[in-house]
DNA sequence: GATAAAAATGTAAACGTTTGTATTATCTTT
DNA sequence: AAAGATAATACAAACGTTTACATTTTTATC
């Protein structure tokens, strides 16, 4: 049984003795109402307590102004970083914003697009998760009129816009400046390889040891896949340990990464940045904590959720006009941050 | 115009040259339908793609099955460990859930108050802002029958649920700690002292000197009220160069401040733990990155988020009874981490 | 002051469900 | 095979808006 124990167009039009219609079009501002019984309706709905019920809007104009986010995890600062970002865009234009995260499995990521769709977002912002390979659930949304925009891990193969960040650009910011503070053996340490992002981070690298025209050296390179901290770090221990001679240099793909080599670095008894230098990636909250602070890569985060979410709404919003907007392709630059490490 | 190109219960009927009535029961598992139109109206939604919409749902049984959260702040990892159970528990009770911030400012959580009762939740879960003195936001929505929970930092004054976790016994659990090693002069480091739960922290410190029989030493406090982080470190430091005695033991009264003590302590000179020993609250991210890692107070933020909310659901659905249930004041117990720091 | 034009308001249908009640089909029982 | 009981289905109203279209009121023009 609904429950209407609020209050409704017809309580305020009973009251004033006009028709809904018009309470309607006074609330929504229609110039076809008459000033004064504007006023008086503004004045009644407001004395009354009126709140739109925007349940019974959403059906009629099959639109509820809400927005999906559906994130890998929670526990980033990076995609919570996102989240601001996108609610900060969505609430200077009146959208909600309904969440949810993958944990980085497919099959919840299907459930939540699932979820939002039944929902009746009206276009999603998505982050895909690192095991996606199909995408099936989110043509169907596109198929059914709910834009989608990604962000920072996309698919190419999806009919959508999709805002990134510059990972070769930031990768190559952090690896010139190791090489210009005269560094000249710069080892990398990588994420979990499969993502395009810390692929991307590598060919940065690369390109910028080959403008350095130092010779790539796979000795110098190692992969850690990032599931438990532990072995995170016991990988690249070893890794240290073995590498003769050491490198003078050290490019992280995240900053997590980064600090566990200053941990093993600090236990095989090196200074840091003295023996050897370190750049992290991302600004993560722990780059300023660990000591010494880490120099690292700034990806505009909040920035890459606001400007998803402000494609996504003009799609939302342009979706009658015949004439489709072209996908837009957008990479936001990144910038090195110089800390205690370097 | 609405757009209704998605696959409707009068579509399926259609098909079947059946009626709508029919249809929508048989979805429902309604007993009145035979097993084998149910069937075949199984199969054949599933065949089309139906996909149920929730709005018009919503508006018709004045139930959206959509929770709100609302947190002081995102870049906070333990709001967002929070926001990670209710998103579990609202899963697991197929509801979905609308996330907003108030940033600690009263006016954006009267905002997202309005914004969440606008968009139709069933129910609000809310972390009250440090500025709030008035609830009549609130009120209003209880008013309405939307059931609210407070889960943290909570009101008495407000008619609804309540889950919070024990700070007097985790303050108590810490400092114990530091006492039954041998510790004798403890200093206090105080957080934004206006909140509960930090007034609670520094009431568990006092009763756990007064049972070691203790006296309580006003110059071992002091407060910093978690502005910038850099003011924040000014203010220790000069605490703790001013200290004579210096302390055996400190207790601070959430993570970051206990890492800007170890800071200022390593510049001083001094060994932790051996010459200062010393624990946080809230076992944040930060403390297992910093070296020495951190013996902090685990809070159960994800046990919260999910009991919060399975009280929120339960309170929902109650709410055709008559007999409301009687409010519930839950207190979850919090426990010692011990790490490198003592 | 009659008429046309413009302005303001009203009527009713629609959005896609759910559900109380009415109707029809099927089965029992005699 | 007629009656009643029961099972299965259909009809139609309702949820609170918005909006196309119809109607009434006001204003302007002669």
């Amino acid at each position: 049984m609904p429950s209407s124990n609020s209050v409704r167009l017809e309580d305020i039009a009973r009251q004033l003795r006009i028709s809904v219609a018009t309470v309607s079009r006074a609330l929504s501002g229609d110039a076809r109402v008459k000033a004064a019984t504007r006023e008086l309706v503004l004045q009644t709905a407001a004395q009354m307590g009126y709140v739109p019920n925007s349940v019974a809007r959403g059906l009629r104009k099959g639109r509820t102004y809400m927005l999906g986010v559906l994130i890998p995890k929670y526990d980033d600062a990076f995609f919570v970083e996102i989240v601001k970002g996108v609610e900060h865009a969505a609430r200077s234009r009146q959208y909600k914003v309904l969440i949810a995260s993958s944990e980085q499995s497919y099959q919840r990521e299907r459930e939540s697009t699932q979820m939002f769709q039944q929902g009746g977002v009206d276009g999603l912002l998505v982050c895909l998760c690192k095991e996606t390979r199909r995408y099936q659930h989110f043509e169907q949304l596109i198929k059914r009129n709910i834009p989608i925009v990604q962000f920072d891990c996309v698919s190419k193969t999806l009919a959508s816009d999709r805002v990134t960040t510059d990972d070769v650009l930031g990768a190559r910011q952090a690896v010139d400046y190791l090489l210009n503070s005269g560094r000249r053996r710069i080892a990398y340490l990588g994420g979990p390889a499969q993502l395009e992002g810390y692929q991307n981070r590598l060919r940065g690298y690369r390109e910028a040891l080959q403008a350095a025209q130092i010779p790539y050296d796979e000795q110098l390179i190692v992969h850690s896949d990032h599931g438990a901290r532990a072995g995170d770090m016991e990988v690249i221990a070893n890794f240290l340990k073995k590498l003769q001679p050491l490198p003078d240099g050290i490019f992280a793909s995240n900053d997590l990464l980064a600090i566990l080599a200053m941990k093993s670095l600090k236990r095989m008894g090196l200074k840091i940045p003295e023996d050897i230098a370190i750049v992290g990636y991302g600004n993560s909250p722990f780059s300023t904590i660990y000591e010494p602070a880490l120099s690292t890569v700034f990806q505009p985060a909040f920035e890459m959720g606001e400007q998803a979410t402000q494609l996504l709404i003009e799609r939302i919003e342009s979706s009658d006009n015949e004439s489709p907007l072209p996908f837009q392709d957008l990479t936001l630059p990144t910038y090195f941050i110089q800390r205690e490490s370097t």
